[in-house]
DNA sequence: GAGGCTAATGACAGTCACTGACAATTGACA
DNA sequence: TGTCAATTGTCAGTGACTGTCATTAGCCTC
């Protein structure tokens, strides 16, 4: 697919402005807050009219989910490279979990991972890009359902089971998300042991009795 | 707490003015299309000034969810009545099916029951509004894990399972809202029918072999 | 290596959501 | 009836976007 020619200048030079608004934008959020950084500081910061920020970016909310886009796709090629035999909850978990690993060097070589680990934290404490991080999740899950769907041999529109499964995978790592987006620590060592031990706590929640007395 | 006075004219003038202005904006939002309305067109529908529809809304998104919230009120309060005996999951099934009831009553109060339905839909197809939709649920589900917390006498910051499993409802939920949304069933009696064979379908997921071969 | 083609940019004007400030109006109540 | 306070309209301003058009700057050919 790729063209095997080398980037010109000019390819160089778009690759380089997208970049720098980029991690521009992120520090910006990330130091004054969401609400309180413009679309102008952006672009004045890397130096551009406002009009080429937005010919870079659909606007100021998409700028703001470059990085975890990243992780996104990670996750989805995930689950498809998962080994058919795995069980489709066996698979999501595994998918997780091994993509957080994958997704590190992805992201640093777009922005620094502290800054997007920064980013993440910001989401969860900003109502905007809350409910923006959380329709886009929605779309990683229906794409999720959709290849489980299919490796199980399932219509996903006939048989509720790949939608439900990855809904309540979905529902377990939103609480992780939100755990880790409030706790203090704030690295992927933690978010992959956080993962791990909601996940597991699954199971046991639908048939055990919850109350000692 | 309500005090006992009659509301006089003043009262009464409000009241008519926001009943207006949500009518007017969710019947303009399901002809027109959410993004295609605009805040003028709502406020020149009811004959108010701009200023005025922002005095009664904080925004083009609330108005937009102020039926939907009612419904959220409902259920969070049907939760909190379900007996003590009840386990956590069984507690949350019964308290979606029974508000389905007691919501149509009370949305009537405010829109007719077709306009809100119709709203839901709209919910579903415009991205903003699922994004806020979204945002909102997810703090009805926090809410929601509080008091099933408190029922079992747990710390909803400590133990894990009151949040999760309410996730995994919560993921469930998604489900069923996506596919009404979606299908031509458009009724109170659809989604009630279709929540509770998605939530039968949670158990089986964790346990059973999905293929036949 | 000059000139033409096309993509990238900047400048500008306009729309729409939303906010603060101030003046005019209008119920409420003595 | 007159005063007080709440409601409203008007107006000006900000910030996120979008369309348009002229200018600039790589790129490619002869």
């Amino acid at each position: 697919m790729d063209t095997a020619t080398p980037p010109g200048l000019r390819e160089r030079k778009k690759q380089r402005t997208r970049d720098a608004l980029l991690r521009a934008a992120l520090e910006l959020f990330t130091t004054r807050g969401y609400d309180n950084t413009t679309v102008d500081e952006i672009a004045e910061a890397v130096d551009v009219s406002q009009r080429t920020f937005f010919r870079y970016f659909a606007g100021k909310e998409d700028v703001a989910f470059a990085a975890q886009d990243i992780a996104h796709t990670h996750f989805v090629e995930a689950v498809r490279q998962r080994p058919p035999h795995e069980a489709p909850l066996e698979a999501l978990r595994n998918a997780v979990l091994e993509s957080w690993d994958t997704i590190e060097e992805a992201i640093e070589q777009v922005v620094p991972l502290e800054l997007y680990l920064r980013m993440c934290r910001l989401t969860e404490s900003t109502p905007a890009l809350l409910a923006s991080h959380l329709r886009r999740t929605d779309e990683v899950f229906e794409e999720t359902a959709r290849i489980i769907a299919e490796r199980e041999g399932l219509d996903v529109d006939t048989d509720p089971r790949p939608r439900v499964a990855v809904a309540v995978f979905g529902g377990v790592i939103r609480v992780t998300e939100r755990r880790w987006g409030t706790d203090g620590d704030l690295s992927v060592t933690a978010i992959r042991a956080l993962t791990a031990s909601y996940l597991d706590a699954v199971g046991p929640l639908l048939t055990e009795k919850w109350r000692t007395g």
